[in-house]
DNA sequence: CAGCATCCCTCTGGATACTG
DNA sequence: CAGTATCCAGAGGGATGCTG
């Protein structure tokens, strides 16, 4: 799974050369990487939201974030899994009770987002 | 111009709406606005290419970056000029000559891309 | 409640050809 | 050399309905 997104995303056959040509630390294929994982419409939203309250069911975030739909919540919590930033737990409920966290990764991932956010607020678009 | 990315872009009615519920500084909006402006196909590419060499002229970045086409570098370079973060300089010369270097925004942007590709070699992919 | 399956539309980016 | 104009394929994501 994790689609990656189309536009972000490093062709097999280029990923070598772009590493080699942008320098030996492969930085671009890096960035490359954090954008892919945070790169989901809705990822931030759901990122900032389990920042912020630690431990959320499905519901509670679909209710927080307005415009997500069902779909992409699910979706999006999937890849973030996959991704290693958020946890699920399952707790093999009827009704079913699901509850999402943010993991390691994904509190590491919170300063890089800052320092991200306070760039755009030195920077006012014209 | 300057389309933005279309997953990333927040439509006008829900602009508000995410800014309050996701923090009173708007966190998310201001963290989106920066993944806007690098997140084309080819924006990291250039940037560090110009983070490296100061000054280019259109074909070195073109034979520089690997893969990359003619209308996708200018499109590109418009629109990281417009978002204030490459200065284009034409010298009006015949045949045509025109430079680009990283502006004052460019060269800040810099420590944030770092702190994403640290970000990224500290939490290999699974 | 949590999640999956479809259909469909929009937009990005690639390929190509042309201008000054 | 630098840039523009078309055409087109593919992916992301929205809307909707169904399952356990």
């Amino acid at each position: 799974m994790n689609e990656a997104i189309t536009h972000l995303k490093v062709p097999m056959e280029l990923e070598d050369d772009r590493s080699v040509c942008l320098g030996p630390d492969g930085s671009v294929a890096h960035v490359t990487r954090t954008l892919e994982i945070i790169g989901g419409r809705w990822k931030l939203p759901i990122l900032f939201r389990l920042f912020e309250k630690a431990s959320m069911r499905t519901s509670q975030l679909l209710r927080d974030i307005p415009g997500i739909s069902q779909k992409m919540l699910t979706q999006h919590l999937r890849e973030l899994e996959v991704d290693g930033l958020v946890m699920r737990h399952d707790y093999q409920e009827k009704p079913p009770r699901v509850e999402y966290e943010l993991a390691a990764s994904g509190r590491d991932l919170m300063p890089v987002l800052m320092a991200m956010r306070d760039f755009s607020r030195r920077h006012p678009q014209g």
